[in-house]
DNA sequence: TCCTTATGTACAA
DNA sequence: TGTACCTAAGGAC
Protein backbone atom coordinates (compact mmCIF):
# COMPACT_ATOMS: atom_id res chain seq x y z
CA UNK A 1 0.00 0.00 0.00
CA UNK A 2 3.04 2.69 -0.40
CA UNK A 3 4.12 3.16 -3.81
CA UNK A 4 5.56 6.58 -3.67
CA UNK A 5 3.64 9.18 -4.02
CA UNK A 6 0.22 8.06 -3.05
CA UNK A 7 1.97 7.96 0.75
CA UNK A 8 3.96 11.18 -0.25
CA UNK A 9 4.02 13.85 2.85
CA UNK A 10 3.36 16.55 0.27
CA UNK A 11 1.09 15.00 -1.50
CA UNK A 12 -0.66 14.46 1.13
CA UNK A 13 -1.20 18.25 1.93
CA UNK A 14 -1.73 17.56 5.64
CA UNK A 15 1.70 17.70 7.73
CA UNK A 16 0.95 21.50 7.44
CA UNK A 17 -1.66 20.61 9.98
CA UNK A 18 0.64 19.76 12.75
CA UNK A 19 3.46 22.23 11.78
CA UNK A 20 3.89 25.19 14.37
CA UNK A 21 2.18 23.86 17.48
CA UNK A 22 3.20 21.76 19.42
CA UNK A 23 2.51 17.87 19.04
CA UNK A 24 0.93 14.96 21.02
CA UNK A 25 3.34 11.61 20.43
CA UNK A 26 1.66 8.79 21.27
CA UNK A 27 2.13 4.88 20.25
CA UNK A 28 -1.35 2.89 21.04
CA UNK A 29 0.32 -0.48 20.39
CA UNK A 30 3.36 0.10 22.38
CA UNK A 31 5.99 -0.44 19.89
CA UNK A 32 6.68 3.82 19.35
CA UNK A 33 6.06 4.49 22.85
CA UNK A 34 9.47 5.17 24.51
CA UNK A 35 10.14 7.50 21.44
CA UNK A 36 6.96 8.52 21.27
CA UNK A 37 7.45 10.17 24.80
CA UNK A 38 10.17 11.89 23.84
CA UNK A 39 8.78 13.75 21.24
CA UNK A 40 5.22 15.01 23.09
CA UNK A 41 4.99 18.92 23.13
CA UNK A 42 8.15 18.95 20.36
CA UNK A 43 6.61 20.59 17.11
CA UNK A 44 7.02 19.31 13.88
CA UNK A 45 9.47 21.12 12.17
CA UNK A 46 9.60 19.58 8.43
CA UNK A 47 8.88 16.31 6.16
CA UNK A 48 10.83 14.83 3.96
CA UNK A 49 10.45 12.31 1.39
CA UNK A 50 13.47 9.57 -0.41
CA UNK A 51 11.38 6.89 -2.38
CA UNK A 52 9.26 5.54 -0.27
CA UNK A 53 10.73 6.35 2.84
CA UNK A 54 9.37 9.39 4.85
CA UNK A 55 10.97 11.73 7.18
CA UNK A 56 9.28 13.41 9.91
CA UNK A 57 11.42 16.03 11.47
CA UNK A 58 11.55 17.62 14.89
CA UNK A 59 13.17 20.13 16.81
CA UNK A 60 16.78 20.22 14.93
CA UNK A 61 18.25 16.92 14.13
CA UNK A 62 15.55 14.32 15.34
CA UNK A 63 13.35 12.61 12.76
CA UNK A 64 10.80 10.04 12.54
CA UNK A 65 11.21 7.55 9.82
CA UNK A 66 8.70 5.97 8.53
CA UNK A 67 8.82 3.13 5.64
CA UNK A 68 5.18 1.73 5.11
CA UNK A 69 6.25 -1.30 3.63
CA UNK A 70 3.59 -3.48 1.76
CA UNK A 71 1.27 -2.65 4.88
CA UNK A 72 1.32 0.46 5.93
CA UNK A 73 -1.26 3.14 6.35
CA UNK A 74 -1.93 6.74 7.26
CA UNK A 75 -4.85 8.15 8.07
CA UNK A 76 -5.84 11.48 9.04
CA UNK A 77 -8.66 13.59 10.47
CA UNK A 78 -10.05 16.48 12.66
CA UNK A 79 -9.86 16.41 16.52
CA UNK A 80 -11.44 15.81 18.46
CA UNK A 81 -9.47 12.38 17.59
CA UNK A 82 -11.32 8.77 18.81
CA UNK A 83 -9.90 6.48 20.98
CA UNK A 84 -7.07 4.74 18.70
CA UNK A 85 -7.58 1.05 18.00
CA UNK A 86 -4.68 -1.18 19.08
CA UNK A 87 -2.54 -1.42 16.19
CA UNK A 88 -2.17 2.71 15.75
CA UNK A 89 1.84 2.26 15.65
CA UNK A 90 2.19 6.41 15.93
CA UNK A 91 -0.58 8.95 16.64
CA UNK A 92 0.21 12.56 16.44
CA UNK A 93 -2.72 14.90 17.82
CA UNK A 94 -2.68 18.45 17.92
CA UNK A 95 -6.08 20.93 18.65
CA UNK A 96 -7.10 20.63 15.61
CA UNK A 97 -6.11 17.69 13.65
CA UNK A 98 -5.01 13.84 14.25
CA UNK A 99 -2.94 11.22 12.32
CA UNK A 100 -2.67 7.49 12.68
CA UNK A 101 0.05 5.08 11.36
CA UNK A 102 -0.98 1.71 11.24
CA UNK A 103 1.42 -1.35 10.11
CA UNK A 104 4.45 0.22 9.01
CA UNK A 105 7.62 -1.71 8.33
CA UNK A 106 9.71 0.86 9.92
CA UNK A 107 8.90 3.90 12.48
CA UNK A 108 11.35 4.61 14.44
CA UNK A 109 13.30 7.71 16.15
CA UNK A 110 16.70 8.74 14.37
CA UNK A 111 19.33 10.95 14.23
CA UNK A 112 21.17 13.04 11.42
CA UNK A 113 24.06 10.55 10.43
CA UNK A 114 21.31 7.78 10.57
CA UNK A 115 19.25 9.57 8.18
CA UNK A 116 22.01 10.17 5.53
CA UNK A 117 22.95 6.44 5.31
CA UNK A 118 19.07 6.00 4.31
CA UNK A 119 19.82 8.42 1.77
CA UNK A 120 23.27 6.99 0.79
CA UNK A 121 22.09 3.97 -0.44
CA UNK A 122 19.07 4.77 -1.91
CA UNK A 123 19.11 6.01 -6.02
CA UNK A 124 17.30 8.97 -7.28
CA UNK A 125 14.02 10.14 -6.91
CA UNK A 126 11.86 10.75 -9.78
CA UNK A 127 9.84 12.81 -7.05
CA UNK A 128 12.76 15.12 -5.96
CA UNK A 129 14.23 18.25 -7.24
CA UNK A 130 18.10 17.14 -6.33
CA UNK A 131 17.28 13.52 -8.84
CA UNK A 132 20.23 12.63 -11.30
CA UNK A 133 18.77 10.24 -13.47
CA UNK A 134 22.29 9.94 -15.00
CA UNK A 135 23.39 8.35 -12.25
CA UNK A 136 20.82 5.72 -12.41
CA UNK A 137 21.32 4.94 -16.15
CA UNK A 138 24.97 4.52 -14.82
CA UNK A 139 23.75 1.51 -13.22
CA UNK A 140 21.38 0.33 -15.25
CA UNK A 141 23.40 0.41 -18.27
CA UNK A 142 26.17 -1.72 -17.36
CA UNK A 143 23.95 -4.70 -15.60
CA UNK A 144 23.11 -8.05 -17.34
CA UNK A 145 19.64 -7.73 -14.26
CA UNK A 146 16.37 -7.45 -16.43
CA UNK A 147 14.98 -3.86 -17.01
CA UNK A 148 11.71 -4.95 -14.52
CA UNK A 149 14.05 -5.96 -11.77
CA UNK A 150 16.19 -2.92 -11.94
CA UNK A 151 13.24 -0.42 -11.74
CA UNK A 152 12.23 -2.07 -8.38
CA UNK A 153 15.76 -2.04 -7.08
CA UNK A 154 15.93 1.13 -4.82
CA UNK A 155 19.29 1.54 -5.04
CA UNK A 156 19.42 2.16 -8.71
CA UNK A 157 16.14 3.97 -8.44
CA UNK A 158 13.95 5.08 -5.71
CA UNK A 159 10.39 5.50 -5.37
CA UNK A 160 9.27 2.96 -8.31
CA UNK A 161 7.38 0.15 -6.98
CA UNK A 162 5.28 -2.66 -8.95
CA UNK A 163 2.77 -0.83 -10.44
CA UNK A 164 5.28 1.77 -11.65
CA UNK A 165 7.05 -0.66 -13.03
CA UNK A 166 5.10 -2.50 -14.94
CA UNK A 167 2.82 0.98 -16.47
CA UNK A 168 5.71 2.33 -17.12
CA UNK A 169 7.07 -0.58 -19.32
CA UNK A 170 3.77 -1.07 -21.28
CA UNK A 171 3.76 2.64 -21.95
CA UNK A 172 7.15 2.69 -23.87
CA UNK A 173 7.11 -0.57 -25.48
CA UNK A 174 9.71 -2.03 -23.30
CA UNK A 175 9.63 -6.01 -22.99
CA UNK A 176 10.22 -6.22 -18.98
CA UNK A 177 12.68 -9.08 -19.65
CA UNK A 178 15.15 -7.09 -21.76
CA UNK A 179 18.50 -6.08 -19.49
CA UNK A 180 19.86 -3.09 -18.56
CA UNK A 181 22.81 -2.98 -20.60
CA UNK A 182 20.11 -3.23 -23.96
CA UNK A 183 18.37 -0.33 -22.77
CA UNK A 184 19.62 2.95 -24.87
CA UNK A 185 20.10 6.15 -23.11
CA UNK A 186 17.18 7.84 -25.65
CA UNK A 187 14.88 4.53 -24.16
CA UNK A 188 15.97 5.93 -20.45
CA UNK A 189 15.30 9.42 -20.55
CA UNK A 190 12.01 8.67 -21.99
CA UNK A 191 11.24 6.22 -18.84
CA UNK A 192 12.76 8.47 -16.29
CA UNK A 193 10.58 11.11 -18.10
CA UNK A 194 7.45 9.28 -18.18
CA UNK A 195 7.91 8.42 -14.05
CA UNK A 196 8.46 12.61 -13.09
CA UNK A 197 5.19 13.15 -14.92
CA UNK A 198 3.05 10.03 -13.66
CA UNK A 199 4.69 9.84 -9.93
CA UNK A 200 3.87 13.79 -9.96
CA UNK A 201 0.47 12.94 -11.01
CA UNK A 202 0.14 9.88 -8.23
CA UNK A 203 1.34 12.92 -5.25
CA UNK A 204 -0.91 15.52 -6.96
CA UNK A 205 -4.46 12.53 -6.81
CA UNK A 206 -3.53 10.48 -4.40
CA UNK A 207 -3.82 7.42 -6.91
CA UNK A 208 -2.30 5.92 -9.45
CA UNK A 209 -3.21 6.32 -13.04
CA UNK A 210 -1.54 5.67 -16.13
CA UNK A 211 -3.53 5.53 -18.94
CA UNK A 212 -3.04 8.33 -21.80
CA UNK A 213 -6.71 10.48 -22.73
CA UNK A 214 -6.35 8.35 -26.21
CA UNK A 215 -6.78 5.10 -24.56
CA UNK A 216 -9.59 5.86 -21.79
CA UNK A 217 -12.71 4.05 -22.55
CA UNK A 218 -14.62 6.56 -23.37
CA UNK A 219 -11.56 7.69 -26.37
CA UNK A 220 -11.57 4.17 -27.39
CA UNK A 221 -15.50 3.56 -27.52
CA UNK A 222 -15.60 1.11 -24.88
CA UNK A 223 -18.01 0.20 -21.88
CA UNK A 224 -16.48 1.97 -18.57
CA UNK A 225 -14.29 -0.06 -16.17
CA UNK A 226 -12.65 0.46 -13.05
CA UNK A 227 -9.46 -1.17 -11.99
CA UNK A 228 -9.63 -2.87 -8.75
CA UNK A 229 -6.71 -1.07 -6.54
CA UNK A 230 -8.70 2.51 -7.72
CA UNK A 231 -6.99 3.64 -10.58
CA UNK A 232 -6.69 3.31 -14.35
CA UNK A 233 -3.93 1.26 -15.69
CA UNK A 234 -2.74 -0.59 -18.30
CA UNK A 235 -1.25 -4.23 -17.41
CA UNK A 236 -1.35 -4.04 -13.41
CA UNK A 237 -3.49 -6.85 -11.94
CA UNK A 238 -5.35 -7.04 -15.25
CA UNK A 239 -3.76 -10.70 -15.76
CA UNK A 240 -5.60 -12.61 -18.28
CA UNK A 241 -7.53 -9.52 -19.26
CA UNK A 242 -7.64 -8.53 -23.01
CA UNK A 243 -4.80 -5.64 -23.09
CA UNK A 244 -6.77 -2.06 -23.57
CA UNK A 245 -4.18 -1.47 -27.09
CA UNK A 246 -4.31 -4.75 -28.85
CA UNK A 247 -6.94 -6.63 -27.02
CA UNK A 248 -4.76 -9.75 -26.69
CA UNK A 249 -4.18 -11.14 -22.81
CA UNK A 250 -2.21 -9.35 -20.44
CA UNK A 251 0.41 -11.75 -18.68
CA UNK A 252 1.54 -12.44 -15.28
CA UNK A 253 4.80 -13.87 -13.84
CA UNK A 254 6.84 -14.37 -10.79
CA UNK A 255 9.73 -12.07 -11.02
CA UNK A 256 11.91 -11.58 -8.11
CA UNK A 257 9.14 -12.41 -5.76
CA UNK A 258 6.43 -9.88 -6.90
CA UNK A 259 4.09 -10.20 -9.40
CA UNK A 260 5.03 -8.53 -13.17
CA UNK A 261 2.13 -7.98 -15.66
CA UNK A 262 2.78 -7.17 -19.70
CA UNK A 263 1.41 -7.22 -22.78
CA UNK A 264 4.03 -9.45 -24.95
CA UNK A 265 2.40 -8.09 -27.83
CA UNK A 266 2.62 -4.59 -26.96
CA UNK A 267 6.46 -5.02 -25.53
CA UNK A 268 7.95 -6.67 -28.36
CA UNK A 269 11.23 -5.33 -27.53
CA UNK A 270 12.40 -1.75 -28.34
CA UNK A 271 10.15 1.27 -27.41
C1' DT B 1 -14.32 -18.03 10.36
C1' DC B 2 -10.68 -19.10 7.59
C1' DC B 3 -7.82 -18.30 3.58
C1' DT B 4 -5.61 -15.43 0.23
C1' DT B 5 -3.68 -11.38 -1.28
C1' DA B 6 -1.33 -6.84 -1.40
C1' DT B 7 1.48 -0.55 -4.34
C1' DG B 8 7.86 -3.82 0.43
C1' DT B 9 12.17 -4.83 2.57
C1' DA B 10 15.75 -7.32 5.14
C1' DC B 11 18.20 -11.08 6.44
C1' DA B 12 19.51 -16.09 6.57
C1' DA B 13 21.23 -19.94 4.16
C1' DT C 1 15.89 -18.31 -2.95
C1' DG C 2 13.17 -18.59 0.96
C1' DT C 3 11.15 -16.63 4.92
C1' DA C 4 9.79 -13.35 8.41
C1' DC C 5 7.40 -9.19 9.49
C1' DC C 6 3.58 -5.72 9.69
C1' DT C 7 -2.39 -5.06 8.70
C1' DA C 8 -6.85 -5.23 6.54
C1' DA C 9 -9.99 -6.33 2.89
C1' DG C 10 -12.43 -9.54 0.16
C1' DG C 11 -13.99 -13.98 -0.98
C1' DA C 12 -14.89 -18.74 -0.03
C1' DC C 13 -17.10 -21.67 3.29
Amino acid sequence: MAEGPTKHPQGQAKPARFSGTSTRVTSPQGKFSDSAALLTGAELTRTEAHGKHLFLGFRDTEWVHIHLGLFGKVAFGDAPAPPPTDTVRLRLANETAYVDLRGPTTCALIADPEKHAIHDRLGPDPLRADADPSAAYARVRRSRTTIAALLMDQKVIAGVGNVYRAEVLFRHGVDPYRTGRDITPAEWDAIWNDLVDLMREGVRNNRIDTVRPEHTPEAMGRPPRVDDHGGEVYVYRRANQPCHLCGDPIRTADLAARNLFWCPTCQRGRA
